[in-house]
This record gives C-alpha cells, structure tokens and sequence, in this order.
DNA sequence: TAAGGTCTTGATAACGCTGTCATTTACAGT
DNA sequence: ACTGTAAATGACAGCGTTATCAAGACCTTA
C-alpha cells in the first residue's frame, strides 16, 4: 500500500525541467517565469511530490525544525497552552516542531547538558526557552556556543540577542489588587512565586504598587513565601489565615496557589468570599475548577507563544532584523472568589 | 564561538580508520575488535563528534525520530504526563520526540489529512496516537498507506498489527464502585465520558459490574452522560442531586467531571462527603486539588506511555517480534471525598 | 542592428552519512 | 606450517536535496 514516494527528479522530468527550477518553486523562490511555475506545481500535486526533509537538511544545512525546552512544570497546563501556540506558528510556517523537557530540580550543569545534546541530536533551527529555563545562565550559553538561534518566554533581562515576549506581571498583579481594594478589603495577603521566574518578583511588586496607591503601608506578615505550586499555596494559605489578624483577602501570585488557599479556608471552615476573598493570576484551567471559581488575570499564553515563534522565525528566515521583545496584557477575569470583604462587627 | 562541528571522515582520520569503522561503532554494530571500539570512541570524544542526523536519515532512511499525535485535550495532565512518558523512553534510546497536536472537533478526513501531513513532513519512524485518536479510522488508514509503524494508547479493538496499551478501566471502576458499597452507599450514580474513547464503555462496565455483584439492581436514571469535562460533569451532577431520589454517591468516570460533580454539590449546598460522596477516575493534578480532594483510581499514565514507546522503538529496531499489548492496574487512591452515607433519618 | 542588461534555467558538485560487497586479518583444526 | 572459516575492516556508490556558477533567453536602449 505504500505509496512509491516521489522525488525531485521525477517531479522535474514530469515537468520538463530542471531539478534546479522544482527546488527553486517549492522553496518560493522568486524569478522563475509563472507559467513554469505553475507546471511544476502540477506535476507535484498529480505525483503527491514531499520534499525528503533529511535531504533537505543536509544539502540546505537547514531542519525546519524548532526545538521548546521546558522545565517540568508546576502547572500541566500553562506548558500545554504554551507547546499549543508554538505548534500553531510552526504549522504555518512549515516547521516541525521539537519536544526537550528539562527534569525539574536537575542542577544548571546539567540542564546545559540537556540543551547542548538537544540541538546537537536535532539540529533544530531555533530554540524555544520556557521560563524559568529562560533564565538559566547554563543553558543560554550552551545555546549560544552551538549558534542556535533562541527565542524566551519571560525572561528577567530582555537582552537583544534573543526575541522575548512576557505578560505585563506588574500591571496585572495591580489590577487585582485594585479590585480587591475596591471592594473595600485593606488587609490583603500575598503568596509570592518561584523566586527563579522573573514574573514572581513582578507580581509582588504589582502588589505593592497597588497597596501603595491607596496609602495603605506595606505588612510585611502578609507576604507569604509560595513556589507557584498547590502545595505550597495551600501552606501559605493556612498559615496566613491563622494569623492573629486575619487579613480579609488573599492574593496568590498564580491560579495553583489560590486554589490551595481556597482549599486551606474551607479547611478552616471559613467561607470564601465570605469570609475570604481569594485571588490568582494566570486565568488557567484550574481557575474555574475550584469552588468557588477563582477571581484571576488571564495571561494569554496562547497568543504569546504564538507571536514569539513567529517572531524567532522571521528571524531565521531573515526577515526580522532586530530582537523584538513583546508585553501582553493581562485582563482582569473576575469571578466568584473575590467579593466585599464581611463587615467589621460580624467577624468572628 | 561556534565549535566547527566535527564530521566522520574528522574521526576516521584521528583514530587511523575508515569511515565505515566509526560508523560501526557509532551504531553500536558488533563485528569490530574491542580496541578498534575504543580508540574510535576516544576520537570521537575528543572531536565532541555528533553524528548529523539530517546525512544519517538521508543515507539509512530512518530518522529516530518518533511522532506523538493528540487532540487538544479535555485534560491537560493527560497529555502532558503521556508526553513525558514517551519523552524518556525516547530519550533512553537515542530517539527524538516530534509533537503533532490535532485539533479537537476537526472532522475525521481533516485528522487523517493531518496525519498524513505529519508522517511526510518529518518521516518519523514510528508514530504513537493518543485516545481518542487510536480509534481513528482515518487517521490509522493514513499511517498504515505511508507505512509508518503505530503504536496506540488505549484503543477499543487492539489489532496485532500496532502495539498498545490501556489501563484496566473496568477493574479499577469495579474498585471504586466497590469501596462506595462497602461504605455502605446503595444509590450510586454513575457519569459516563466521551463515547469516543472505549475508557468510557469500560469504566461504565466495571460500574455496573460492581453493582451487580451485590445484587443491586440497575437504575438508569443514576447513569448521566458526561464527555470527560469539567462543564459536562457539573451539569451531570447538578442533573443527579435534583433527583427526587438523590443518588448518596456520584462516581464520575474521570477526575475533570468529579471535580465538576463536587462543585454541583458545592453549589446546591450539599457537603462533600457528609451529604454525598464523590468518586474520580485517574487521580489527575486535579484529583488532589478539589476540595474536599477526590477518591479515585491512579491510572499510571507516564509508565503506559513509557512502556508503550520502548515496545514501539524495539519493533523498530527490529528486536520485538509480535505486537504488544499491556494491560495496567488502576490501583485505588482514596481520598476524602467518600464517605459514610447519612444515615436515612438524618437526610434532609 | 548591436550592445548591455536582467530575468530564467540547467549542469554538476557538494552535504555527511549508511549499505553493499570485496578484501584483509585472526584463529581454529589438522 | 597450511587450509578453511569466521571476524574485522575498507572502498565506494548512493541517499534526495540545495548551492554555485555558467549559459541561454529576452528586453532595452542607442
């Protein structure tokens, strides 16, 4: 059943032409006479005609292939949204896509290890670096000593060698803040993320700036140390809700942590919003699985991953001259966690 | 900065042989003398030599390369978890893993279309598909013309012509029935999943299997159809426990729709497990993130994608005669979701 | 009409490896 | 030592593309 593959030279002689004029129709390359141009595609089509990529790769010295590396993820989700994105850019443009999770926790010698087998095993034209590995100083510089192109998600220090795009953490984290401020909370806790992602600092910071607007002092007791992960959120949660002065309101800096702090007040039989408004930031699925349905800012890690392939692309195919270094925006998505904090006299 | 990647012939020179030698010992073949091994390999070491992969594929017509085909999940867990299973047996055998989402809700011919697509584009050597896409006529069809060994993952009607392998649904959804009797629970109702994937009819078995033993008599108005999403299941549960007679336990045949089945509780006031137990299926990230955190069945999705890859890769190498098929308990994981039932005077 | 371009096209040499098959070497057995 | 067989090694031809560069076709313009 296996259909005899075709190959260039049966396409140019089915053509009248020179294997020459094939290479140059299925590479869009400009000056070949239209009417030619069309013959060759026919005799592709009618002989089901696919370019051999190995072939491809050795004579051109080029893949089409481009490889995402990621750390094994606290949060299944953002990963798959994040593969999703790259894979609609590459199908666009005619590119494979690579997979190279880094495992979780392995030292920076050895997830530069890992980057350096992945592009010499796969020859990819370009690199995808998911945060944190966009930050991992090992793993840049393996990438930067094999001259493979490299594009980052989140990255603390946007640097011109590399294209990067990032959601604007900041302004979203304040934004949330503001809501909850406006829903008259004051005591509002935080639960900070992996000191590792660049976005953990920019959330907190969101935060502060918030507060800060509206004259309340910063309360250092409020801000709980959280590693972006259910566990953790849920240790953070319980101990700042059994404070002596319980805040009325609790901001984890990702969707995960807050629904560990949802579930740390129902174990402490405290109502949410009632008793607790709780807040995340991402807007991923868990964000509307949790009971209830968490208060959060959408980060559009579709469209991100998306634009910065793009991007990484244009800059292999030469057609991008700069870096370029994108900043989403993360709107509000407000739902059933965040409510007006109880009245004064009937808190218990 | 870029390291002149050294070729064959660099290391033939070096270690005074052939070509043909350093390719032998590249390709681990035996028939070369144990000194020779070594001296090439030192060579090779020496050189940092990597054989190119796009000269390797051209001249011996295989990639190592192998491909994951999917649809867009319901669950986002699943597909990464399988992922990273396939990804380390990959990886132990020098394959490299290309990924090919498929969108969900794409028709039949769109899904062979891009199976087709797929295998020409990166002629991949061997290629694993997902559930439901294991079930895929069009899909198997397109990857059996270009010859292209398959292997799959839970398919209905495993076929000696693909490896496979599946989770033991209806024993584990025995179980788990099972452990709601012996609580003592007589109305349990039942959520079934996506009809797409044979999962669904297997865990409905093991369901109705379970009741059976005990002599309970099926009630179909306990069985509510689901599609393994988290909406699906809270519109089942919501449909369930407005029942005159209200099941005293809902055991939803994934986790996604338990958690969905948990929030319907939520939102009509009944306590989880006081006033009804729930029960999943997987013992997905969300499993332990509801809350009150689900009882369910762990279906071991890194080891069966795993298992399944190395089968894959050693009828490729040739070393497997017969296609494969494993079968993988579901061993129970309980957690605070099921309980006791009310006793009757005390319900509401 | 001829000269000087510019667009099109083709012949042929890589690209770096594996497969085939011939050749050399090693090691029994007598 | 001598032959026969098996193990070890090498020469060389592809694999199916793209790159290079030269040549032919076709316009302009003088």
């Amino acid at each position: 059943m296996k259909s005899n593959k075709a190959k260039i030279t049966d396409v140019a002689a089915c053509a009248g032409v020179s294997i020459k004029t094939v290479s140059r129709v299925m590479n869009r390359e400009a000056n070949v006479r239209p009417a030619t141009r069309e013959r060759v595609r026919q005799a592709a089509t009618a002989l089901g005609y696919k370019p051999n990529p190995a072939a491809r790769g050795l004579a051109g010295r080029r893949t089409f292939g481009i490889g995402l590396l990621y750390e094994n993820p606290h949060e299944y989700s953002y990963t798959q949204r994040t593969l999703e994105g790259v894979f609609a850019s590459c199908e666009q443009a005619g590119y494979t896509l690579l997979l190279r999770p880094c495992k979780d926790g392995a030292g920076e010698v050895s997830r530069a290890q890992a980057a350096r087998d992945f592009v010499d095993q796969t020859r990819v034209d370009g690199v995808i670096l998911a945060a944190p590995l966009s930050d991992d100083g090992g793993v840049l510089g393996a990438l930067r000593a094999s001259d493979t192109p490299t594009a980052r998600i989140a990255p603390g220090a946007p640097d011109d060698s590399c294209c990067s795009v990032r959601a604007n953490d900041r302004d979203g984290a304040r934004a949330l803040t503001n809501h909850l401020l406006e829903l008259g909370h004051r005591r509002i806790a935080f639960v900070t993320g992996d000191p590792r992602h660049d976005a953990s600092a920019q959330r907190l910071a969101g935060y502060r700036l918030g507060l800060q607007a509206r004259g309340i002092a910063p309360d250092e007791a409020l801000v709980a140390q959280g590693m972006f992960d259910f566990e953790s959120g849920q240790r953070a949660g319980r101990a700042l809700l059994t404070l002596p002065q319980r805040p009325t309101a609790v901001f984890a800096s990702n969707d995960e942590m807050a629904a560990g702090v949802v579930a740390a007040a129902h174990d402490l039989a405290l109502a949410v919003p009632a008793a607790v408004s709780v807040a995340g930031f991402d807007d991923s699925p868990i964000a509307s699985r949790t009971w209830p349905a968490l208060s959060t800012a959408r980060q559009p890690v579709f469209e991100m991953a998306a634009a910065l392939t793009r991007d990484l692309i244009g800059q292999l195919t030469g057609e991008a001259q700069a870096a370029r270094h994108r900043v989403f925006d993360c709107p509000l998505v407000l739902r059933a966690s965040s409510g007006a904090p109880a009245p004064p006299n009937a808190e218990r």
